[in-house]
DNA sequence: GACGGGCGCCAAGGACGCGTGAAGACCTCG
DNA sequence: CGAGGTCTTCACGCGTCCTTGGCGCCCGTC
């Protein structure tokens, strides 16, 4: 299911939006201010967030600026009439897309799917297959010589980083930032732990491995 | 330079785009209608479409599914101001990005932004070739006569600085403050010691060098 | 021909990062 | 409320990497 983020420091609008997208599958949680809207991007890790610019705390660009430091989640930005300086810089700043209140909500769901179908370009590879295992992208299965291998979702999560750039060394910050949300770049030990773990059950071998690799100071890869 | 292709059957319309796009250095090249429009895709290529939906002689909505059949170049739709269900379909048929008429030319330029940033990820050159060597800085590796060479941080992030830098002089300054950063630009012994592990991995003959070059009394340069 | 600066090379120590096991905190079920 | 699983945190041993100093060589200069 698409999760999505609302920010926006009017209550109606939070309201309104809430149900029409939790009507059409959404899931959906909310803010009121930049600062907490922050906060829920990195906690909750939504697909979209949904932006409104006159937030009562913080600039809206600003908003824009601190999530696309550590990600590239799509941000549809709400914004009243007529800001056309508004409009630019909110694009400018990282925004993917820019809906002028009062919307309509057809527009809006519209503009919606699009900035979910851009974000998720994967119908590509969705199946990565090595001489030991198997990773199902889309499934979010993993199969070791036939039978089902059971991974922790933190486990899932830094094992479809890797994948997701398969052959391509992967730094430590961007695995913690990916997997853990941004605040935790220093906390190298979980890399360890977790990495260790994946090993245990993957690799044929765990103490010399094969397929995920370390590059000592630097990172990991995956060698598929 | 980015290469723009607009498809409108409005003559102004396309005059005015065109000279405001090209003082923004864009390549731009046009089209008054769907089927020689499509029929410029093909041909030219180009980045980024800016199509009118109100054709003379095709649905727009079919244009972009014409498009989106074969590429996944950015469309951004132009209509006219009020027809919601228009929007709608056209983003669903594809579409990347929706703009009503009137538009105000700053506020299209940022979305055109907007789009070619989204295409293109990479703005690197992630490969570089010599004679001996090649190093791919997207993958952070490096292959000498096919077989992966191991380089330690410090002379990964020496190596990149010089790579990037290619037939440029680099001054020891610089190349101490990238790597070691602040307050070690006096140390140049750790060059030496580290230039030396580079030739010593990646050279035929380290004693010398043909592609990591000393500039006495200067710095180092690179040379592919 | 002696001198000195800059560079290449080597080797040793100390610091740092990695892998590992294990224990406590936390969450989510039954 | 308890049990199982998951996440976090810590300490230890080991291997690697960084740092540092010294030495010799090749230049230029005096």
């Amino acid at each position: 299911m698409t999760r999505v983020l609302v920010v926006d420091d009017e209550a109606p609008i939070l309201r309104a939006l809430k149900i029409n997208l939790t009507a059409r599958r959404y899931e959906v949680s909310t803010a009121a201010d930049g600062a907490s809207g922050l906060a829920a991007m990195a906690r909750e890790r939504p697909d979209v967030l949904i932006l409104d610019l006159g937030l009562p705390d913080m600039d809206g660009t600003d908003v824009i600026r601190g999530v696309r430091g550590w990600t590239s989640t799509p941000i549809i930005v709400l914004s009243a009439w007529g800001q056309e300086s508004q409009k630019v810089a909110a694009l400018d700043a990282g925004a993917d897309d820019y809906v002028t209140k009062p919307f309509g909500m057809d527009e809006l769901l519209a503009r919606l799917r699009a900035a979910v179908r851009r974000a998720s370009p994967a119908p590509d590879e969705p199946v990565v297959v090595t001489g030991e295992f198997t990773v199902d992208l889309a499934r979010k299965r993993v199969t070791r010589s036939g039978a089902d291998v059971r991974l922790t979702p933190t486990e899932w999560q830094l094992l479809e980083v890797l994948v997701r750039n398969a052959d391509r060394l992967v730094t430590q910050r961007q695995l913690l930032q990916e997997v853990w949300g941004p605040g935790y770049q220093t906390e190298a030990n979980y890399l360890r732990v977790y990495v260790a773990n994946l090993r245990r059950k993957l690799e044929p071998d765990p103490s010399s491995p094969r397929y995920l690799l370390t590059e000592p100071g630097m990172g990991y890869r995956f060698r598929p």
